[in-house]
DNA sequence: TTGTATGCGTTATCAG
DNA sequence: CTGATAACGCATACAA
């Protein structure tokens, strides 16, 4: 075979067109460029094509600044977030991006990595730019002082919701996620003598779920068979505490992990001891990350936090306040169970 | 303890400050507000001060918009990712923000989600906002066609680099990363039996690394003991490629699996199978994902492609192109390896 | 239907 | 040291 000509790339041009030049070629003023473009008002149609072609042919881009600064809207709004590597952020910026894309919004992304002075320092630059409205998404839903700035642009809280209970938030509710979790292992794994491995303590998801939970087994007459710990939110701790809990001597047919990594470090620990799962011990763990839940030897029952719902969600209430309708307080996104092998034979 | 009065939070004023209002409130003209505020020229510390302390009671802020207009520059660059959520994109897109927020460069942030005509779509926008210069990050490293518009803004490939040679592309050297490893398996954990499972066979990624670990065996007078297979990225394949390799009677003390999660289910098997990992058999990933490695009841040894290196290079590149020192052809940013139990006693 | 004039908020030039 | 004024690229009210 013959190696073929290697392809050839188009010139790039220089400099930008601008509407003067796009009516200089098209022999119109600017107005009526202006006009024909926009397919605005009585324009006759030879002129439009013509000046439509002109555009073309320049390859015309409107400059949006020049735009912007007449029509006093930028089309762009501005997402801070704290941690693009995390769990959280990144889903919450893809729903709302989907959403955002559509509306022909343009995002204008900043990085605040936890830092209260970066967020600042991002705040000012976005409010530069005149983005209309600003997402802020926190990956804990542990509740976050609101943003540090003076204008009234709107603002919706991601995840986090805003200490301002007037601020519109969004965000899961951890508590009914905790109901989810008992109830599946009560009533569709008729399993009753249930232990508990707690991520960190300090997340008020953490001990909202736990509470949830605890009262959905309430309710059934049932309570958590082992003592109520917390740790880390890793596959370590979770196979530490499995092991303590399986020297306790503590009789149980169910642990809920509090999140994926857990779970999977538990149900390693209960196969190694040669128990099965979910035989004889099923496990539920949470965030439903397919990486670590789908595909593991045994798939995992989990909670989704429909982060990337909450994403969208907020990116369309956005939309909503810039177009005059204002939501306030906090909007809670239901959490979804998804069951897998881990507790459904 | 009685409940605390709820924080009161600042009122937000309406519309934006504009220069004109600080320059009237400071009792100055715009001209002389303008240069106050940008501490130039010979203005009086007075002034200065009364000009300043205007612009900070009426949080003003500069309407970009217009510096825009007048200085031709937005300081702002576009982003073109083709998938958030995947394990590529985000850690380039991270790696580039850490560099531009030095720089004071904001990122118009947009998502082709791997659709050419969203593409074209997204570079219009991003080229009405003015933006100086353009990263696409891809989240393989298969070569990509070129971005598709005519203007000659400054263009960096971040992962996939352009197929046109001239463009400026970073990447990861693929053939070097199967050197790495097998070079570790070699002389680090002294085996000479080693077999192999493959990712994707459609990604040049696997071919390549396939590639620089035959050539490197070869020059230690080695070969891969197992036929040579691809599959799918996921732990599934390895747990079946495993079980193959273990059945066919095949006699080896190490695998090369192509990324981290085929590598974890190998492991999966083999512990299951009662060998030793790494007495018996020592295991290799690639990817080095966290999640995945560090973790695992064996932590796994595992390749980086340096990805949030490599998003942070385009970005270097990018800001020199636009600072009129453009790079051209394909940059390699090295792979890493990091040694964990899976292959180190 | 088309063209002229004005203003959006800022910076830069130049005159006072 | 300070203040008019033009210019950036575009949209629009208004005049022709």
């Amino acid at each position: 075979m013959e190696a073929g000509a290697p392809p050839v790339y188009p010139e790039r041009s220089k400099r930008k067109a601008t509407l003067s030049d796009v009516a200089r070629a098209a022999n119109v003023s600017l107005s009526t460029a202006s006009k024909a473009l926009r397919n605005q008002e009585r324009i006759s149609p030879e002129t439009r094509e013509r000046v439509r072609k002109a555009a073309k042919d320049l390859s015309y881009t409107p400059n949006s600044f020049a735009q912007s600064l007449v029509s006093g809207r930028s089309h762009t709004i501005g997402i801070i977030t704290q941690d693009l590597q995390g769990r959280f952020c990144t889903p919450a910026l893809i729903g709302a991006e989907r959403i955002l894309g559509e509306e022909k919004t343009s995002i204008m992304l900043v990085n605040a990595h936890g830092r209260p002075d970066l967020e600042r320092t991002h705040i000012r630059a976005l409010l530069s730019h005149n983005i209309e409205g600003i997402i802020a998404i926190n990956p804990e839903t542990n509740p976050r002082p609101p943003l540090d700035f003076e204008l009234n642009i709107p603002t919706v809280y991601a995840y986090a919701p805003s200490l301002n209970p007037d601020d519109c938030s969004i965000t899961c509710d951890n508590v009914d996620a905790g109901r989810l979790v008992a109830r599946h292992l009560v009533e569709d794994a008729h399993r009753t003598r249930i232990a508990f491995i707690g991520g960190v303590e300090s997340f008020v998801a953490s001990t909202d779920r736990l509470e949830g939970a605890q009262a959905e087994l309430a309710e059934h007459g049932l309570s958590i068979v082992s003592p109520i710990r917390f740790g880390t939110w890793t596959e370590a701790w979770g196979r530490e505490a499995t092991l303590d809990l399986l020297d306790s001597g503590i009789s149980f047919d169910a642990v809920i992990c509090q999140n994926d990594q857990i779970a999977r470090g538990c149900i390693h620990v209960l196969m190694q001891r040669g128990l099965r799962v979910p035989q004889d011990v099923a496990v539920t763990g949470h965030d439903d990350w397919d990486i670590i839940c789908v595909d593991a030897p045994v798939p995992i029952t989990s909670v989704s936090n429909e982060v990337e719902v909450i994403g969208a969600k907020a990116a369309m209430m956005l939309v909503d306040a810039i177009n005059g309708e204002p939501h306030h307080g906090t909007t809670y996104v239901p959490c979804k169970l998804y069951p897998r092998a881990s507790t459904i034979g």
